[in-house]
RNA sequence: UGUCCCAUGGUGUAAUGGUAACACAGCGGUUUUUGGUACCGUCGUUCAAGGUUCGAGUCCUUGUGGGACAACCA
């Protein structure tokens, strides 16, 4: 049976174009990273769909290094972009740079300004953007734009020999200065940088723009399909100009088509915002576990298949998107749950003697290391009369939910016995040092007793005190708080940094894993994914958390422990989230009266440090429908509602003003923000809401 | 007050004029020497209004909402 699967709207254009006549030996694809920053899981769907159409094409893919700008661009990154797309599992067919292509685009360059179609400007920057018009004004000509031919030719070329400073000339193509789209308003083809460029070193003091070097690298290396995402749709009109005006007829016509960035949620993915959080120190470097780069995503422990896989599962279309990281979570859980080794860790030690076990004694255990995989064997685990075990593991009481040790209770040692805690030591302060057990010494795992077949509802992971290995663990959590960090106009990124995103710990491993390298991936039985770190040594070994375990447990504990009040407000954020999307009053009026109920439950007290912490949107506009029928009293509320009243969002600014002006006490006190608001305010609608309550 | 692009469950994508589906997330359960995995179940979707058509998520019109475009960046 055949499983048809159905084409992206990409696969869909080379589909068609090959039933139009492209001959499929002649399909090209290439990826073509600007050398000035470390690649991403954004630009890891963009790779994964070129080299992707590649193989399914059985088509050959470059790798071209868009390096026309010499002050950003370095060598570095060229290492880092070849080592991650390789490290991706991709060969690209040739290595090549825009660079290599400068003196073909010159002479090009001097044949379209042979034919009157570019010229030399000699104004500054600021009145070439002046006679540019708006994307709602057209442009006007600028004084140079009739210059003689022989004139230009001979400008253009003091350009090339130095003859200019930086910013004093740049050549421009004479298209069109009224058209609808800027790009085509006598866009410059070349500036003057007199840098010395990471390939080309000084041959060159012209260097050419992006649009007049893309389409051409293209069309030189005959790539049929030139795919990038939808900011630079504007820019087609100009990629065909150019083409235009160099290619032949018998040559392939590079094809530009646009599909939309991949966003996750919690992070940023502008190569901009991640230099910004490396050169502000706010992670490690580029590698930096926390970073969406491909360099700190393998850090962290995430393998090429899982990303390909969730590039794969993610797809491609023109939408924006901020898909949820569950789903590239989801990827690496997926791939590690049948292939990487189970050890015992603890990350938290609480000491544990068994009284009835011989105090000179020591067992060698066996146990299984992948029970998904019964080809990856067993290995051998020492244990003894002192063991830790997690923490967490362990309470003096508890209720029947909770099915782990507890005074009286039964649970199984991973791979060990059955034991029954009998008692605890407490030091000075009533924390718990040591827990005291009794093993049932029949019921060894394995042993084949009747005593080791018996089922108890518990199994914790420990470690045997005298063998344990110390450790450091770094335990990663996301780098934002808010979904879309990037995403709220009026507030800096960095705002949502999540302040526990690492946490450093010291825990203690079973011994097998004195033998583990960089880079080796182990589960942690009960507790997640970690990776061993690129530092790390037999000496000191180090583990980043890759991704914790689904954790049912701790969702239980959240059910019950959490106040009853904050699913309430948890709902009413949701709805909130669905208000600023509504596009009409009913839709809206509905999601209103799903609140107000909701409203009445809220619990003030979690109210108020929700309102504290509120920073996005949908969080500002929840506390606001929340007062909204819950009414005004304390004075964290008040605050709250005069910083909602200067939020830029029309909804938030609108319930907020409604709030206030309806109620007399606050207005008064908020009368002079009301009218600074009025002043600034462009729509009438709420001039005139505002104007009649002053009133 | 311009041009262009986009609009399908909470999220990401399918459905190519013919039964609105898949995955993730959520919720409930079964199994379990990992409260993992696996398995089963469940929740929930075509922005709006007109039009074309036997039939519209899909085509047309208008509207609404979101995005892109004014770097000597790519």
């Amino acid at each position: 049976m055949v499983e048809k699967k159905s084409l992206n709207f990409i696969e869909q254009i080379i589909e068609e174009d090959l039933a139009n006549g492209l001959d499929p030996k002649n399909l090209r694809f290439r990826f073509p990273p600007e050398p000035n920053g470390y690649l991403h899981i954004g630009h890891a769907a963009s790779i994964c769909l070129n080299f992707g159409l590649g193989e399914k094409y059985n088509a050959p893919v470059n790798l071209r290094f868009d390096d026309t700008n010499p002050a950003k661009e370095e060598q570095e990154y060229v290492d880092a972009i070849k080592r991650d797309v390789a490290w991706l599992g991709f060969k690209w067919d040739k290595e090549l740079y825009s660079s290599d292509y400068f003196q073909q685009l010159y002479d090009w360059t001097v044949e379209i300004i042979k034919a009157g179609n570019a010229y030399v400007d000699l104004q500054s920057s600021e009145e070439i953007a002046k006679q540019k018009g708006t994307p709602t004004e057209p442009g006007v000509a600028g004084p140079y734009r009739d210059t003689p031919i022989d004139e230009n030719l001979a400008l253009f070329e003091k350009m090339k020999n130095g003859g200019f400073n930086e910013g004093e000339a740049i050549l421009r193509a004479k298209i069109d200065m009224q058209h609808n789209n800027m790009h085509m308003r006598d866009p410059i083809m070349y500036r003057v940088l007199k840098k010395a460029h990471h390939r080309t070193g000084n041959d060159w003091v012209i260097y050419p723009m992006y649009d007049w070097t893309h389409g051409e690298s293209d069309y030189l290396e005959q790539v049929t399909h030139s795919l990038c995402t939808l900011e630079f749709k504007s820019h087609r009109d100009l990629y065909e100009w150019y083409l235009a005006q160099v290619a032949t007829t018998d040559n392939t016509q590079p094809k530009q088509r646009e599909f939309a960035r991949r966003n996750i949620s919690y992070t940023v993915m502008s190569k901009r915002k991640l230099l910004q959080l490396v050169q502000e120190n706010m992670v490690s470097g580029w590698d930096d576990p926390r970073m969406p780069t491909i360099s700190g995503l393998r850090r962290r422990g995430y393998t090429p298949n899982s990303i390909r896989k969730f590039s794969e599962i993610a797809g491609i279309s023109k939408r924006d998107n901020v898909t949820d990281v569950a789903l590239l979570e989801f990827c690496i859980k997926d791939e590690l749950n049948k292939t990487a080794p189970r050890v015992m860790a603890v990350l938290d030690p609480i000491k544990l003697i068994i009284d009835n076990y011989p105090a000179d004694k020591e067992e060698i255990l066996i146990a299984e290391n992948n029970p998904e995989d019964e080809t990856a064997g067993e290995r051998e685990v020492p244990f003894s009369k002192e063991l830790f075990i997690e923490r967490e593991d362990f309470r003096e009481q508890a209720n029947k939910k909770f099915f782990r040790l507890k005074i009286g209770g039964e649970v199984r040692l991973k791979n060990a016995y059955i034991i029954k805690a009998d008692s605890v030591e407490k030091d000075e302060n009533g924390n718990i040092t040591v827990v005291h057990c009794t093993a049932d010494l029949d019921s060894r795992s394995g042993s084949g007793t009747e005593a080791s077949q018996r089922r108890v509802k518990g199994t914790i992971h420990w470690v045997s005190s005298k063998h344990a290995v110390k450790t450091q663990v770094r335990l990663y959590d996301r780098l934002f708080k808010d979904e879309a960090p990037d995403s709220h106009k009026d507030i800096d990124f960095k705002q949502f940094i999540n302040p526990n995103s690492l946490k450093t710990i010291t825990a203690l491993v079973e011994p097998s894993l004195l033998t583990s390298k960089p880079g080796d991936r182990f589960q942690f039985q009960r507790k997640g994914y970690f990776c061993a770190d690129t530092n790390s040594t037999s000496n000191q070994l180090i583990f980043n958390r890759t991704v914790g375990l689904t954790d049912s447990w701790a969702k239980e504990e959240k059910k019950t422990a959490a106040p009853a009040n904050d699913a309430s407000y948890d709902t009413i954020i949701v709805l909130a989230g669905k208000h600023l999307k509504a596009r009409n009053n009913d839709d809206r009026n509905s999601i209103l009266s799903e609140i107000e109920p909701l409203a009445t439950q809220v619990n003030k007290e979690v109210l108020a440090t929700k309102l504290n912490d509120a920073i996005a949107n949908k969080d500002v506009l929840a506390g606001l429908l929340t007062l909204k029928f819950t009414g005004i009293t304390s004075p964290e509320e008040k605050a709250f509602i005069a910083k909602s009243l200067g939020m830029k969002n029309g909804s938030i600014k609108l319930e907020a003003i409604n709030i206030t002006i309806t109620d007399a006490e606050l207005l008064l006190e908020n009368k002079t923000l009301l009218e600074t608001i009025l002043a600034e305010e462009k729509s009438p609608f709420i001039k005139e809401i505002i104007e009649k309550a002053l009133t």
